[in-house]
RNA sequence: GUUCCGGUAGUUCAGUUGGAUAGAAUGUUGGCCUCCGACGCCAAAGGUCGUGAGUUCGAAUCUCACCCGGAACACCA
């Protein structure tokens, strides 16, 4: 017998073409519970397209899907929609399919190679609040897309080029004008000198503005910045300590939220192929220029609104972060066999991409064989509905809030858990801040309420961590206590089977969230399905069940639940403690 | 000014191909611990879906106009 709703809704759809209609079907969970499991309602469509009567037309193929042993009943109500009962058995067999792999509820018949832009920490910055969507969004995507069978590639894409990194060096080279990094004979020796990411750290605002204030010494770091890219061997040698410096702290934090990346390439790698690539966008004649700047005209007829040109180079001789991103592309479709490549940045940034996208279409980088993808989120802002500023109105840093929440999750924890509490506090804190942020639809704009994120009520990260070490803690007392379980062999109560009916809707959560490439829906089915299961767990004494066979399905039940958050969980990068 | 995004319960947000009685969290009120972790569970109240028209069997969803909020709009990245 079949047990996935894929099959289900093959057979209508095989017995819809037996009475002459050729339509794809589609079924979903019913909005009127009481009426059935899941609801049909493509017979209006398709009887208004064809001129016929709905119901007379639901009642032939009501007639024909009577006799499949998958169905209790069928009935038809309204204008024509058509609900559909599941029987227990064709329930049972899908959940115990699930028990023995979960998995099979997640993979799709999707096999891209995906490459993932996201994270986008620079160089000598402090990773702040702003780089926390980036990172999330970006680590949870690509654990989906793992999960539904695709390939991915990932890349940091670090922020380590441009005149910012002029002004560093060049108030290192004023603070310490002796090294040998500034010496003409300079040819690459190793130095002793060392850096520290603080220093980087307290560096970076003194020396910005301080070049926004004298013209000069905006210049000298231009032009600092200007030998740099074409590898002065102390500047060079310099960055490339900065860099590392640098990398190392952001790995830490990143660490901590769980995110990682195949590859940790920058602009400055993109840069290596800019020569080769202007030499390509020359030979395809499709630069020109303008006001003394490089550009690529990017209008399209059916424009309705203005287009700015890509600049490439700007009318200072300086290469633009347009032709980094442009570069990016080149470098990532030579080096990789590629479907897509996903970007993950503040929807502010969609017109920039608008453009590159158009650039690397229009001079045939790409073609239709590359789909290039602008994933925009909303921005996080403060509890004031205003840009997320710390109380004496900085940025705030990441770690800074990281800490902050993980103080308040550790005053929660019970107090009888003393190892490894700072710990397990860290873990709870990560997935109060990772679930809050993915909650939203990805392009809504959210505030971030520090009391709301640690609440230890509701729709949180805590309340899921809370309720899955439950389950764990269910299944080691049934293990310790020799309970066996093999399969689920019957559906005793209501609640059972509205997990079950959850779970047979979770496939198709998981497909809409990679197309919509938005976390929501997975973070309001686990509060769904979590809750459901509470329930379940409140109304019935699992351990202390009298009959058995209601025991070890419902054991089974609770395996399958877990097994299940532990795995949706992993995809929105987020790690359960042992206790709490 | 142009373009895009948003306006849904007191508050914060979901809302599928146009589908039946618009959902959740929080807050409010009231219940539930002899028993697997009460950091839990249940119930109730709470809505002119920004406004007005149109399309049709049927609109929060599609079209048009308007009101309000936010963002982007050539050399900052």
């Amino acid at each position: 017998m079949n047990y996935k709703i894929s099959e289900i809704e093959q057979i209508i759809a095989d017995n819809l073409a037996s009475l002459g209609f050729h339509e794809p079907v589609t079924i979903n969970p019913s909005n009127r519970p009481e009426l059935g499991d899941y609801q049909y309602n493509g017979i209006m469509p398709i009887a208004k397209k064809n001129g016929l009567n709905p119901i007379e037309l639901a009642e032939k193929l009501v007639t024909k899907l009577e006799n499949y042993p998958e169905f209790k009943s069928l009935n038809i109500a309204g204008p024509g929609f058509i609900n559909i009962s599941f029987s227990d058995k064709f329930l049972i067999d899908f959940m115990n399919a699930s028990l023995k792999d979960i998995t099979i509820n997640y993979k799709q018949d999707i096999h891209k190679t995906i490459f993932l832009d996201y994270g986008g920490p620079n160089v000598a910055k402090i990773l702040h609040v702003g780089h926390l969507r980036s990172a999330n969004i970006g680590e949870a995507l690509k654990r989906l897309c793992n999960a539904i069978g695709c390939h991915t590639i990932c890349d940091v894409h670090l922020g380590d080029w441009g005149r910012p990194m002029g002004m560093v060096i060049l108030e290192i080279k004023t603070r310490y004008p002796d090294l040998p990094y500034f010496k003409s004979d300079y040819h690459g020796e190793p130095v002793d000198f060392t850096i520290t990411n603080e220093d980087l750290l307290e560096l970076y605002p003194i020396a910005t503005s301080k070049a926004k204030e004298d013209e000069n010494i905006m210049e000298e770091a231009r032009k600092i910045n200007y030998e740099l890219q074409n590898k002065h061997p102390g500047y060079y040698a310099l960055w490339q300590k900065i860099v590392e410096v640098s990398i190392n702290e952001v790995k830490k934090l990143y660490q901590d939220l769980n995110v990682s990346f195949d590859l940790w390439e920058g602009e400055s790698d993109n840069f290596a192929y800019m020569d080769e690539m202007f030499a390509y966008l020359y030979d395809k004649n499709v630069i020109e220029e303008s006001n003394g700047a490089q550009i690529i005209s990017v209008k399209m007829p059916n424009d309705n609104k203005e287009m700015p040109p890509l600049i490439l180079v700007k009318s200072n001789g300086a290469v633009s972060y347009e032709a980094t991103d442009l570069a990016a592309i080149w470098e990532r479709t030579h080096k990789f066999k590629l479907d897509e490549i996903w970007y993950l940045t503040d929807k502010r940034q969609e017109l920039h991409f608008t453009q590159v996208f158009r650039a690397s279409n229009k001079s045939a980088i790409t073609n239709d064989d590359i789909k290039l993808v602008f994933n925009g989120f909303g921005t996080m802002n403060g509890p004031d509905g205003k840009p997320f500023k710390t109380r004496d109105g900085g940025v705030m840093p990441l770690k800074t809030l990281l800490d902050n929440v993980t103080q308040a999750c550790e005053k929660r924890m019970l107090p009888t858990i003393t190892e490894n509490r700072f710990a397990i506090a860290k873990t709870i804190a990560v997935a109060a801040i990772k679930y809050a942020d993915l909650l939203p639809y990805r392009t809504t704009d959210y505030n971030f309420d520090i009391d709301k994120f640690t609440d230890l009520n509701g729709k949180t990260g805590t309340y899921l961590l809370y309720s899955t070490v439950r389950m764990k803690s269910l299944l080691n007392k049934a293990e310790a206590n020799n309970l066996s379980y093999q399969e689920i062999s019957k559906i005793s109560t209501d609640t059972e089977k509205k997990i079950i009916l959850a779970m047979l809707d979770l496939k198709r959560i998981i497909k809409r969230s990679y197309e919509n490439r938005s976390l929501n829906e997975i973070c309001e089915y686990l509060y769904k399905i979590t809750n459901l299961y509470n329930n379940f767990y409140s109304e019935n004494k699992v351990l202390t069940e009298e009959n058995e066979a209601t025991k070890s399905s419902w054991l089974a039940l609770t395996k399958i639940i877990y097994d299940n958050n532990s795995y949706l969980l992993n995809i929105l990068g987020i790690n359960i403690p042992e206790k709490m």
